[in-house]
RNA sequence: GGCCUGUUGGUGAAGUGGCUUAACACAUUGCCCUCUCAAGGCAACAUUCACGGAUUCGAAUUCCGUACAGGCUACCA
């Protein structure tokens, strides 16, 4: 085809198209940052739940950014209408905004580069595709899905390399009157790539993440305009970030295999290429078959986004937990400078993983329990109560019913250098504290203890009626003491080992009774400073409430 | 089938040719502390870095082969 010809095609084909890159170029502007800032984004396709892995991702988008005084932003790919789900693009916004990981730009959060939405830029990529009509770097294909499909399987079977490329690339040489013909009757149509790669050659390319990589240039015929005259993935990434000024595209590393192709329509269209950081996935071993595989949503509950929000996985936790994925060495920075931020941490490109990075449940449980470690009671019971508005609203009514009380409860062994450290999630609250509110008690009553084990009533009773209870925790305990071996048990368990046969027990069997009756269970936080907190008419009720216990058995 | 990538303990991993007798964390086990639990302290836990060769005075680190795992091979992203 002639110069003249491939014009009048392009008009043929893009009678629309007015506008021209020179056009574009001035729309969107360079963008006027400091040295080294970074653009990054975050390009979901709004096709359903988000998953801890897009997470993950935008967290390294958010991250770098930020600490390079850069632009995060957000893009939806949805060129794929048959994928898209009803609320998708809300649901993504409100997660990231939930999980405060908020791109300063795109999608719902206003900028200059956009729109933002990939279905709402096609006349932009129109314009690039006419272009490479123009330059003879692509063309009109109308071969069918079916002929496209009876090829894929005769490369099968030859096993040769699958695809468009060469002699099966058959409308690559359509002269334009073949191709005005197919036109007139209306055939369906795709704008293919008219690749120059030559597999015998190799691409290379510096990964931030995996290093130098090599490829064989790439021959195929790429699509890059589908049949409804949208872009494919390929297409609408090259210019979108092109003309969004993305400087670092950072993504899933399942798109290695398509930089060559990337490249190629960079140099085709005269773009600057950005750096490439591909990330590895979060994988998984297998419970079952012990093979290693990428988070599941269907078989792992922590893989999708929302089981973080309904578990009650603090905020911050969470963040903690992607920036020790996202740099192998922020784990031993934070445990030596614990009293610093996530901001304050450099983090950098090659500290990333290369092969997977696996999920360690056991890992996020601790950091969840160091978090609620540091915060106070009055922390605790603000943030579960945000959360149980949400998600329990039962017990935020009686959490708000006994506010001052709660909070005491919550800063039980708060103070000094070993903070309690039994709390993972904002729901194990309700269960851990289950004995706090009488109403709660009374339900639950005694069905916790596993073993028959009565206790001495009598001697429980008395001392009830003769506790102190404003006093310290020193004084209590040696009180206690005293009790206890005014009454024939030994006033520690040392004493108790030498001589056993002397005592009926020691200190802590008295401790373990009176801990029985007023929570239900043998373990529990500080004895005295819940009966303190009860006080003696409550604890009263719950003698009487056991009483009634063992009477029953 | 082809192309690309990875493989260090129970787990997450550090490690970029000599400072590695393989860090650190989580988990586990034991001891200590102790009224229970949680926490904390101390200790134990890979003679070896998937396997086989090669390069080197020297290799977990470089190269080649094999095995295994993952990704891509769509008018999906």
């Amino acid at each position: 085809m002639s110069e003249n010809e491939r014009l009048e095609l392009a008009e043929l084909l893009f009678p629309n198209i007015k506008k021209t890159r020179e056009d574009y170029e001035k729309m969107y502007p360079k963008r006027d940052l400091p040295e080294g800032a970074m653009v990054t984004r975050y390009g979901p396709s709004p096709t359903g739940s988000v998953h801890l892995g897009n997470l993950y991702s935008a967290f390294c988008d958010m991250v770098y950014a930020r600490q390079s005084n850069g632009v995060f932003f957000l893009r939806i790919e949805d060129t794929d209408s048959k994928r898209e789900v009803e609320g998708g693009k809300e649901n993504i916004t409100s997660v990231l905004k939930g999980f405060e990981i908020t791109p300063n730009e795109g999608y719902s959060f206003g900028g200059n580069y956009g729109s933002y939405v990939q279905s709402e830029r096609t006349e932009i990529y129109q314009t690039f595709v006419k272009e490479l009509i123009v330059s003879g770097d692509a063309y009109p294909c109308f071969m069918s899905e079916e002929e496209i499909a009876a090829i894929r399987e005769e490369q099968e079977i030859n096993k040769i390399q699958i695809g468009i490329y060469g002699m099966y690339a058959q409308d690559r040489d359509l002269s334009l009157d073949e191709i005005k013909k197919h036109l007139d009757n209306g055939d369906p149509y795709v704008i293919r790539l008219k690749s120059k790669g030559d597999p015998k050659k190799e691409v290379e390319i510096d990964d931030l993440i995996k290093g130098k990589l090599k490829f064989a240039e790439r021959n195929l015929d790429d699509v890059l305009l589908k049949k409804d005259g949208t872009p494919t993935y390929h297409l609408a990434h090259v210019v979108d970030d092109h003309f969004m000024r993305t400087t670092h595209v950072i993504r899933d590393d399942s798109w290695v295999s398509s930089i060559p192709l990337h490249i190629e329509l960079f140099n085709l269209l005269g773009f600057e290429l950005p750096r490439y950081a591909h990330i590895a996935p979060i994988t998984i071993k297998d419970s079952e078959t012990g093979a290693i595989r990428k988070l599941s949503k269907r078989k792992d509950p922590w893989a999708g986004a929302k089981y973080y929000e309904e578990s009650g996985i603090p905020l911050d936790a969470l963040h903690l937990y992607l920036a020790t994925i996202t740099n192998t060495n922020f784990e031993e920075w934070y445990l030596n400078n614990s009293d610093k931020e996530i901001t304050d941490f450099k983090f950098s490109f090659d500290k990333m993983a290369v092969g997977g990075t696996s999920f360690d449940q056991a890992k996020l449980m601790n950091i969840c329990k160091t978090y609620f470690s540091r915060k106070s009671g009055e922390e605790v019971y603000n943030e579960t109560l945000e959360f149980a508005k949400r998600f329990d609203t039962e017990y935020a009514k009686l959490l708000e019913d006994n506010k001052d009380m709660m909070i005491k409860f919550f800063s039980i062994e708060k103070d000094g250098d070993r903070p309690r450290k039994d709390i993972a999630k904002y729901s194990d609250v309700k269960e851990e504290f289950s004995y706090a509110i009488d109403s709660m008690f009374e339900k639950e009553n005694y069905s916790k203890l596993e073993s028959d084990k009565t206790y001495d009533l009598d001697l429980i009773k008395e001392y009830i009626e003769n506790v102190n209870l404003d006093v310290t925790n020193e004084e209590w305990f040696n009180s206690i003491k005293e009790f206890s071996v005014a009454h024939g048990y030994a006033g520690s368990p040392k004493d108790y080992k030498k001589d056993p046969d002397n005592y009926k027990g020691h200190v802590g069997d008295v401790c373990e009774a009176l801990r029985v009756v007023i929570t239900g269970r043998t373990k529990s936080p500080d004895l005295f400073s819940i009966m303190k907190i009860l006080g003696k008419d409550k604890i009263n009720k719950r003698i009487s409430l056991y009483e009634k216990h063992i009477n029953k058995n």
